[in-house]
DNA sequence: GACGCACTCAGGGATCACCCTGATTTCGGT
DNA sequence: ACCGAAATCAGGGTGATCCCTGAGTGCGTC
């Protein structure tokens, strides 16, 4: 108990505040709080937490902070809490800079270590998601069915992984032994379900977050 | 002079070899030697060294490394050692898996300063380079003249950095307000000069060494 | 003034990326 | 045996990428 990260939570509602702040006991040294984003940047840029927790929907679900300024949020880490856990939620939240995601059904100690680990610059996200991402880009493909995760096909990870790397649709359909129109296939569902618009986001997106 | 890195000198003349253990002094361990790139492979899975220090022909140079298989390169850092310091030359190096480039011409102790900096985790590339990739890929360009480095015109830099970002074709003929055309004609050069084959070979060589 | 150099474009062609509709097969489960 | 999800592919279209040849403009140097 070496370490005490400092915190600001974010979230439009006092009484969620108050329960966040219940729950994370003195593990953590909560140094602010905000009920909206105009107090959260004020807060933020005042005080440099280590961890910001805040809501959602306060991110600024998709892609603002990619385009327009938002000079100051990238040199934060974001836990973003939130009550659905449906991967479509979850990436547009990763998209818009959180390098951590829970739902609020989180238990106390649950809830501090995910913290503590942001903080330390490891990334936290539900089991469902993290079994996405993860499996997508990692080097070795298990031939497993698939981990339940409905959400991308098992071919459809093994195209994404190589669309990441930059691999022109021929050199993929070589690789996996499938016609071009097959990858085109998949390459378009991908996009779609991960919100992108072309492989250069998601190659750039994969590589800022190293999963390649 | 707490850390002592471990070091295999790889290289075809026993005579360079020689003077580069006697270069290296006693500020390093060289724990091997080989003569070619069989012996190599065999020294570096046995005694797995901090660094890999190596004539540059051995390397293979372009393209085959990523290609091919390469398994077990990817997990040692190697530090190239050569004769020439022409841009073309390193570039085919670092796109070949080393992490750092030096001239043979290199002081006793700049070398050492050099093979540590490897050990530990830095990139060392001779100044020529450094000052075109880095600055390629800076954020701000420079409206110095163009410094010596003839390699790459300013404003091929210009596009080869937004090239990297991901922007279109018709997005960076907007921003540098020039024509499409003339976006083309830079890009082909750059992709040419920089041995690769396409633009998402290019955003993701440069987002996996980060330096966008 | 002549020359070289960086920069600027055009035309035109080959290929690639992305999307949409729709069809077929393969395969696990009730 | 049947159903449905996953995976495979074709056709056909639009725009982006990449390369080649060629050519015009400023600008500093010899």
């Amino acid at each position: 108990m070496a370490y005490q990260p400092s915190v600001i939570i974010v979230d439009d509602h006092d009484l969620v505040r108050a329960g966040v702040r219940a729950q994370l006991g003195d593990a953590v040294r909560v140094i602010g709080e905000a009920g909206d984003v105009h107090e959260a940047v004020d807060a933020i840029a005042d005080r440099t937490p280590d961890v910001v927790l805040l809501d959602v929907h306060l991110l600024g679900h998709g892609r603002r902070r990619h385009q327009g300024g938002g000079r100051p949020w990238h040199r934060h880490r974001f836990l973003a809490l939130s009550v659905s856990d449906s991967p479509e939620d979850v990436i547009a939240t990763i998209r818009a800079g959180a390098r951590g995601y829970v739902t609020k059904a989180i238990k106390s100690d649950d809830l501090v270590a995910a913290v503590v680990r942001i903080a330390e610059g490891d990334a936290v996200f539900s089991p469902r998601l993290a079994g996405f991402v993860i499996g997508a880009f990692s080097t070795t493909i298990p031939d497993r069915p698939t981990p339940n995760s409905t959400f991308c096909r098992r071919r459809e990870q093994e195209v994404m992984r190589l669309l990441a790397q930059g691999y022109a649709y021929k050199e993929i359909a070589r690789r996996l032994s499938i016609s071009i129109k097959t990858v085109e296939t998949h390459a378009s569902n991908v996009l779609r379900k991960l919100q992108l618009s072309s492989r250069h986001e998601l190659s750039s997106w994969a590589a800022r977050r190293r999963i390649v």
